[in-house]
DNA sequence: CGATTAATGTATTCATTGCACACATCATAT
DNA sequence: ATATGATGTGTGCAATGAATACATTAATCG
């Protein structure tokens, strides 16, 4: 069962591809780095793939389809990220903002997949299953730290929304820091909104701190 | 001169539309509403319209044009949005949050265009100067706003940051309430995300006031 | 082992799309 | 009235998303 995984490795039979889905996900965030979600085509990456033009179809019946799949991993692996920082051992406060920035710093490194999951491309979220309950699992990491402030009995407790709040500021940030981006010509007006998302990316932490910092401290 | 505009309105000579670029527009925006960015086409929008299938063409020079233009004039119904707001004679206090809940009842408003401005479907903003500006006046007001609330020094004025961790704050939520709509059915489990968003969407100006009291107290 | 079967890739086909190009028609300013 | 620019038309082409039927492989199980 562990061998098993490096079918089409070396140069064998070249008709099974080994692991296309994958291939197809990866190449697929590169070209949309470069084209876009709108310019995005099957055929190419299956071209680049080397691999038959409809070939993709077979794991992704729809164009769409792949792009939710990109989207689910997505929140697979920021779950992941934000859950190792808050379950680590640290204060609660300590954790909260690193949770902050982690959520951040992860939405900056996958530029691609954040967009996918927050961009609306997919529209209905519904209609693909593991989407939502990716999705689903990842706010519940959130909301895990969130929780856990106010056990530490650090805000009041009757806040339903703060869990919203909370992934509503880090969001945000990240948000505006992918969309947002100065052009090659960077513009130092005073009232550049560039400006302000320059500052805000080059200390991710203060950014986080001056959005949070009442609940922390 | 004030007659000029209803050129084609009365079922006259039927070869020109009278005003298709706004027609086109207004007609992408449901469009985009039901079926998505992706299968948005020019040629449905043209038959739409009753009017021949590269028609639109000639206002839009591309597909991304159209959305670009989308989100231009998303940008600067937001800014006025917001300065009737901000310039109105409340306290400033009044007048922040005030500003945020407008920003995010806009995009609750007008989830397409909200989504074409912050959803990175334009991808390259620098290629559009006239989306670009319109994106730097819309900020320009949420950082007037911010520049008062430092004059009346109820925040601590060194923090650059703090009109970009407003914008994102508001972002934030609206973004959050765009996409993380619930489905027809209710999730109303302890944990569920949609839950949170709804209880967002039922009070935004509670939202608004758990993210920027501090700021305003 | 050897045959069945499910997974995966291929070949072919079709309607639709974005867009380019040349031409038609109108509104207005000179 | 007429030249001119703005706007709309018609045709054409390459590329796309996707459906259908077929080929090849790997894994399962007798």
């Amino acid at each position: 069962m562990s061998e098993k995984a490096k079918i089409g490795q070396a140069g064998k039979s070249n008709y099974h591809h080994g692991d296309l889905a994958t291939t197809i996900m990866e190449l697929a965030i590169e070209e949309i780095a470069q084209q876009g979600t709108e310019r995005l085509s099957l055929r190419l990456l299956a071209r680049q793939a080397g691999v038959s033009q409809t070939a993709p179809y077979r794991h992704f019946p729809t164009k769409t389809c792949l792009l939710a799949a990109l989207a689910t991993r997505g929140f697979v692996e920021l779950r992941e990220r934000v859950r190792s920082i808050v379950e680590s051992d640290a204060p609660i406060e300590t954790r909260f903002i690193g949770m902050g920035v982690s959520y951040v710093e992860f939405a900056l490194e996958n530029p691609v997949l954040y967009q996918l999951m927050f961009g609306g491309v997919v529209a209905d979220f519904s209609a693909y299953e593991s989407l939502q309950t990716a999705a689903k699992a990842c706010y519940m990491e959130v909301r895990r730290c969130e929780q856990e402030l106010i056990a530490a009995k650090r805000i009041p407790h009757e806040d339903v929304r703060l869990g919203g709040a909370i992934w509503a500021g880090v969001h945000g940030i990240a948000s505006l820091l992918l969309n947002m981006q100065p052009g090659p010509e960077v513009g130092r007006e005073r009232n550049d909104p560039r400006s302000a998302v320059q500052a805000m990316r080059a200390d991710v932490e203060d950014t986080v701190r001056i959005l949070f910092g009442r609940m922390v401290e």
